[in-house]
RNA sequence: GGCAGCGUAGCUCAGUUGGUGAGAGCGCCGGAUUCAUAACCCGGAGGUCGGCGGUUCAAGUCCGCCCGCUGCUACCA
């Protein structure tokens, strides 16, 4: 038994009815950042990510390819995994909602919530638009001059009943405002908060949760006509993958009730009001935290098929690599806030915080050791204001960056990080160690150990945005494996003289625009 | 229409409860330097802080109006 503090976070599930594209990367990258921050603070951390393959839009998706949805499942998401692989993801599991695992457990959270009394049957009844497969209310609808009813989108509606089960949604009005009152922090950024509040304040009516017409999805318990309404099933998966309905097991009792569902902005309600709802009829807590993320554009514009702007994630890790990718986006773009990126602003992000300012200042340092210290740790002298000033700054990163954490403001964090390597390059250049070789050695050596110390310090806690990179900063200042962890920062794990360090090698390459018409 | 928020240097944005001369990063210009990945360092460039009016000894920071933009306003996810 661990007696760490639990951290349990997750990313939505992604619905597979095409292939993965940017957005999916993106919320799944910065959900890593915090996964791994959490953990190398010293947390019990479950990371959890996957897909929701039920639904009519798989359905359809399918029929038009000419596969069964079992098929279009089985061809699309191998590419949710591989991006999970390409991206380094450090997820503890990855649930599929058509494992048998996920039906059990729906069909397990729709009985308590049935026992509870908040599920019944009665009739939907709507506008129904056929071509558009979609139901309106009555003042989306109008009268055409030939006095036919038609919907938004000009289609011609008919009025629709059909047999549903239906959630007492309407009875959680209170303690859902009490629950949102009571917990500030509950839905993130505030202003999706106040959305919320303000949606649910005016009044919430019961909620339609199974449907007849089609039949890709769970099965309602006792009544196999009936298929579960996709958000009961795709909300549920965070339970399932802590062992629901096995709420005394070891995963749920450690884990539930979630730290941080990381989310879409556009699906706040739906984990916002929808989830607590079930999870407190079915007998369970609702999750500490909802995070909307924002959306990213490609140059200003929204990604689309029509436009021909989407990205292919793959691409961009393969063009500028995996970890300058999470860097870009988890630095450039105010976490919760939509985002914009360009190949320009990629390559001058990566240029200038990596290549220049980081691996340069690797490199200049380390170099210098290698070259005039035969590659070993140096021992400092006395340690000059300029000096402690400097390791200061290094050793208050930490309080920076969880305070950031606490709100899940990863670019704040990665500010508070970088603000940190740009002291260290003007501290390197004012005190000038290549000056100092021939006028004052020990002075020189001092000055390499402590900016030797500020990348070591850097270098650990890079590590939650780019794994990769930062463990080979951390091999060049030769930090053993168990030294990493954010345990190790500040005085508690200082530079050890005498040390040998590898010879120094470039972690952050610049990146070049290939020759034009090569 | 209603509710909420936003509009600060070329670009992206910070600017606590109103008060020394309005900031950062990037871009740009100039300088310095050579330890380093033509990187780093120093300096500068001077933006009616959306517009108008008001409160105040004092407003980017409060109030009113106007202009522009965005989000939400339930069962497609």
């Amino acid at each position: 038994m661990s007696q760490k503090p639990s951290f349990y976070i997750t990313t939505a599930i992604s619905y597979p009815n095409g292939v993965p594209h940017m957005g999916h990367a993106y919320e799944a990258i910065a959900t890593d950042c915090i996964a791994r921050f959490k953990r190398l603070d010293g947390y019990d951390v479950r990371f959890l990510t996957g897909t929701d393959e039920h639904g009519i839009k798989m359905l359809q998706t399918a029929q038009k390819a000419g596969l069964t949805p079992r098929e279009l499942v089985a061809r699309n998401t191998p590419r949710f995994e591989a991006m999970v692989e390409a991206f380094d993801l450090s997820n503890d599991d990855f649930i599929h909602t058509t494992e048998e695992r996920h039906a059990r457990s729906s069909q397990a959270i729709w009985n308590r919530m049935a026992a509870n009394g908040d599920i019944y049957k009665s009739t939907y009844a709507g506008w129904y638009s056929v071509r558009d497969e979609a139901y309106y209310a009555e003042d989306e609808t109008t009268l055409n001059d030939q006095s036919v009813r038609v919907g938004p989108q000009g289609t011609p509606v008919e009025w629709v009943e059909e047999e549903s089960y239906f959630f007492r949604l309407s009875a959680y009005q209170d303690r859902l405002l009490a629950y949102y009152r009571d917990n500030p922090g509950f839905i993130m950024p505030e202003a999706r908060r106040n959305e919320v509040v303000s949606f649910v304040s005016g009044g919430l009516q019961d909620l339609s949760i199974s449907r007849t017409t089609f039949d890709w999805g769970i099965p309602v318990p006792g009544d196999d006509k009936h298929i579960m309404y996709v958000w009961v099933d795709a909300l549920t998966n965070y339970i399932t993958a802590l062992g629901y309905p096995d709420t005394d097991g070891e995963l749920f009792r450690r884990f539930w009730p979630a730290d941080v569902h990381v989310i879409g902005k556009d699906i706040i309600r739906f984990h916002a009001v929808y989830w607590p709802a079930f999870l407190w009829s079915a007998g369970l807590e609702a999750p500490k935290r909802v995070f909307g993320h924002g959306f990213l554009f490609n140059r200003g514009e929204k990604m689309s098929k029509s436009v021909g702007n989407v990205v292919d994630p793959f691409d961009l890790a393969q063009t500028y690599g995996v970890d300058a990718i999470r860097y870009f986006f988890l630095r450039e773009v105010s976490f919760g806030h939509d985002g914009s990126y360009s190949h320009e602003a990629i390559v001058n992000r990566m240029n200038a915080d990596l290549a220049n300012d980081l691996g340069n200042l690797a490199q200049r340092s380390l170099s210098m050791v290698a070259k005039n210290l035969d590659g070993v740790v140096p021992q400092p002298g006395p340690l000059s204001p300029e000096d402690e000033a400097m390791l200061a700054l290094a050793d208050g990163m930490l309080e920076k960056a969880r305070e950031a954490m606490e709100n899940q403001a990863v670019h704040l964090y990665l500010n508070a990080v970088w603000a940190v390597v740009a002291e260290a390059n003007r501290y390197f250049a004012a005190q000038a160690p290549w000056a100092l070789r021939k006028t004052d050695p020990a002075r020189m050596a001092t000055v390499l150990w402590v900016t030797g110390e500020v990348v070591r310090q850097v270098a650990i806690l890079a590590q939650p945005v780019m794994p990769q990179s930062a463990a080979r900063l951390l091999d060049l200042v030769a930090v053993p494996p168990d030294a990493r962890s954010f345990a190790a920062l500040g005085a508690a794990g200082r530079l050890p003289a005498g040390q040998a360090l590898p010879p120094p090698v470039g972690v952050f390459p610049r990146y070049v625009e290939p020759e034009a018409g090569a």
